[in-house]
DNA sequence: CTGTATACTTACTTACTAGTAGGTTAATAT
DNA sequence: ATATTAACCTACTAGTAAGTAAGTATACAG
């Protein structure tokens, strides 16, 4: 890895926590060079606009989900381990300083951004429910979940939930988002 | 209702709006007061920091669920009824172009706010949660709902739920937020 | 008629924003 | 040795942000 390859990654990362605390208003080119040793030109030579930055953040979002989830399936394979995994992966980020994921941060701009984020953002989403879809389906399947309704239906409310959830881990810390994930493994039948 | 109060309540009014659409850094003061025809200098007047402006915006809608959910309580009685009631409201607030509540959009620059705008955003949550609770409480008497665990658990999972839907609602509409209702009643064992 | 308070406006400052033009350095290719 | 390219930096622009100081119009009290 070269040191440009480096500074873009570098970039990425502290943007993607930053835009991740504080969303796309809330954080400026200085935000990003000062603490890596770099100017802001160099943050515009890698993005030349803050779309460009916001685009990459997406893509990289979303590429960090796909890697994480194949984790989880490559872990153990029961849906009970993997839907576990994406329980442990929302606390990690909440305690990574990363409360809002990126879709969350994303909202309040929504209606601003360029299509192609929007889009990125949308597909992102619909990966996410197409995963936990699967995973449902699965531990229904297997006798492991035991739930109301369609998997489809069942996953969003589930996402929706979390989504929910980060933000009240802001507000409350950790405590209420525990509950949350004990009241979705209740309503799983899932014995605790 | 004189001049005076009528300009302060319309820059709540506005402000509120904004808010609710962009989050605390995505609006300006010239985005408050150039549509209602007044000078940046006139909200400077009635709120000189951005910080008392969104103060005065906490405790609004603070206020307003107050007036909502008496309202709820007095419209049918029934626990049923006023879970609609909060759906409803729901549905209205992401029609009226405010997808994302006050407590979502204050998420995203949640640490950067004054300790006394936090604490007032936790009692709004709070109180949220305890009008939740009773409804559940109630609806678990009279036999109108069932559903598994605490009322307290519960309630705070379809607030989180809730809260997570206006985000999907942003990216893809009313239909996912439907569904998430749906899904809601279903496992309150509520007939549809 | 005068004094005072309210509710502003005009005109300004300071600080920061995204973004750019052009120069510099170091590595690599020819 | 020379040319080229990537990856920056320095120094800047134009625009916008929140916030302020001082002045003005109106209403109302005494």
């Amino acid at each position: 890895m070269n040191q440009a390859t480096d500074t873009k990654a570098r970039i990425i990362e502290r943007a993607s926590e930053l835009m991740m605390q504080r969303g796309f208003n809330g954080f400026s080119y200085s935000d990003i060079s000062s603490p890596l040793g770099v100017k802001n030109a160099a943050v515009h030579y890698h993005f030349p606009s803050k779309h460009d930055l916001l685009r990459a953040l997406v893509e990289d979002q979303h590429e960090n989900l796909r890697r994480k989830t194949s984790k989880f399936m490559v872990y153990g394979g029961s849906a009970r381990e993997q839907l576990e995994g994406l329980f442990g992966f929302t606390i990690h980020q909440c305690k990574a300083g990363r409360p809002v994921c990126i879709v969350g941060a994303l909202a309040a701009d929504y209606d601003e951004l360029p299509d192609d984020v929007q889009q990125a953002n949308a597909r992102f989403m619909e990966d996410s429910r197409q995963w936990l879809t699967r995973v449902l389906e699965l531990g229904r399947e297997q006798g492991e979940f035991n739930f109301t309704g369609k998997p489809a239906a069942k996953a969003i409310s589930i996402l929706a939930t979390i989504q929910g959830g980060r933000q009240l881990y802001r507000v409350f810390g950790e405590r209420y988002l525990q509950d949350l994930f004990k009241q979705i493994r209740r309503e799983l039948g899932i014995e605790t």
